[in-house]
DNA sequence: CTGTTAGCGCATTCAA
DNA sequence: TTGAATGCGCTAACAG
């Protein structure tokens, strides 16, 4: 059903009916009432091609990920989607595989298929390459162009605030190094630990082998920088008979559905995705209608939930008394 | 960069342009080569906009998922953008957020993008409705709409058949029965196991605090429909200070990451996700090209991944010698 | 208030 | 072998 089918079979021009159903030019309202009721009825859907190819905007987004199977990203995903429909643009998706060559191919495979805008998770570690669209970063303050993200250093704050409250005073942290979200989240956790706490830092997953002797040696919290992570290594102490939260206290972040359904219940740190998304489509829009400027590192607070999995250390055996 | 600012600036017509970059018109082979390396140097990109409109197809595809932040559906959303991509398609997503409505809703958006088809994983216990463009739905056998999907019933026969031969005699199954998913799954559990065992059947989430209680009765082995169920049920049994394997056997279904990060690593089945995306995508693309019937229940078998968590029963206290 | 016209970028027919 | 003209569906500028 098209514009013109609608004109002909009503008998008046294309320019009218169009009016009529834009509400923008002026017609008289009897007449205009006619036309809108007859296209309802008929089944009119204004074609969205016919009008990109006329305006030179889509009202499509693309959204490149680096890899749709990391249990974080659906989140963003989903809220990014919903977001997203409710100011009526569409979003196409795009996997970079890992690499940062795939990468850079989806971005411009979006590109040629008209995007307004690109809402990118970047790989760990790389820089994608400018668009001659507008681009939103989503990862990290770390990351130079970061551009909305969660508070990731604050939230490793919370947590680690969490543990010093608590009363730990010999700490293990584990993450990957080489994503900016992760070190964030290291760095706020040493801030928030470094005045209370003998800190000490692995590398993961290397790092998870050495867990249990840095335990043995006096550790009393294992700070993760994920709920996967923090899984894997509630794994490795059960297997050497270490209990959670009694004898060593454990966290994550991420607050995945997995951090409810393990035993004990993780106590982990939220992101409010809808906030970040919500915040990254406002700022591609205002980008993409050249209203003003990027806006950049905008950061949006983390929220501590604290479950079963930490808890104060068992008083020292050489202690006071 | 548009065919006639080309055309222009090479002093030949549009027509001229558009044949040689197609190589469908005939052009002379000097010509050609000169128009091609010239648009290239310039950054020509044809527009998709325009050649939709021309040619009524968009080539991208819409996909609607119940609920993105289900921890299968990343695999499925990732292997179709991928197997998408190859065939030289975009994908648009939609979340149905758990409602019917919403999904209807988001199957009309669609449809008014102008999408060519559209992949649907449906809401538990919905029928889609019917759209102009073709569709496919990825669900279950036990759906009479399913188009493509895995095998849910195979791989319930998988892992039912592994706990048989391991000798148990005593099993529970749970899963949620509400979705078409989990109750074939059970259903090929139920076919494996029938000749060799006793079997409980409980619904989750209410069935979980039955578990003990049958395991304390003689069941040996727990069969979930999914991991993450899998997960929360080890929680429920150390809660309780049941050891898996050693009191009692545990499987989940999805082979999610979770699988491999818990202790003990579980037993579980795969979906080859990229043949079931493969699969679907041939379907949807030669029903668009209106070159043959829908071809309906096809379904991809199942991989059985044995880990840790199942092991044969313990000797019964009474049992004979 | 309503109609006519032109053009967005492309592919396709028909002419030259 | 190449070029001119047409139309996909829509909107905006202008004419009536």
């Amino acid at each position: 059903m098209s514009l013109k089918k609608v004109a002909t079979e009503l008998g008046v021009s294309v320019a009218t009916v169009s009016n009529a159903l834009s509400g923008r030019g002026r017609v008289s309202a009897e007449l205009a009432d006619r036309i809108r009721r007859y296209a309802a009825k008929a089944g009119y859907v204004p074609s969205q091609t016919a009008r990109a190819l006329k305006s030179g905007r889509t009202d499509t987004l693309g959204l490149v990920m680096p890899d749709l199977t990391n249990p974080l990203f659906p989140r963003i995903a989903q809220s990014l989607a919903i977001e997203a429909d409710r100011m009526g643009l569409g979003v196409l998706i795009a996997d970079s595989r890992g690499s940062a060559e795939e990468q850079d191919r989806a971005l411009s495979r979006l590109v040629q298929r008209g995007v307004d805008g690109i809402l990118i998770v970047p790989q760990r570690g790389t820089t994608p390459a400018r668009q001659s669209v507008p681009m939103v970063v989503i990862n990290a303050a770390a990351d130079p162009a970061n551009t909305v993200s969660a508070d990731h250093i604050g939230g490793g704050r919370l947590i680690g605030a969490h543990i010093a409250q608590l009363g730990h005073k010999d700490v293990v942290l584990i993450g990957d190094p080489l994503s900016d979200v992760q070190r964030d989240r290291i760095t706020g956790m040493t801030e928030a630990l470094a005045a209370h706490a003998k800190i000490r830092t692995r590398s993961a997953p290397d790092g998870l082998k050495d867990l249990v002797d840095d335990i043995r040696d006096g550790a009393t919290a294992v700070l993760t920088t994920s709920d996967l992570l923090a899984l894997r290594v509630l794994a490795e102490l059960s297997r050497h008979g270490l209990q959670v939260p009694g004898d060593v206290s454990l966290s994550g972040i991420d607050d995945l559905p997995l951090s409810q359904a393990m035993h004990p219940q993780l106590t982990t740190v939220a992101q409010a995705t809808e906030d970040i998304a919500e915040r990254a489509i406002a700022i591609i829009l205002s980008q993409i209608r050249g209203e003003q400027a990027p806006l950049l590192g905008q950061t949006i607070p983390m929220r501590l939930v604290i479950r079963q999995s930490t808890t104060s250390p068992k008083p020292q055996q050489g202690s006071q008394i």
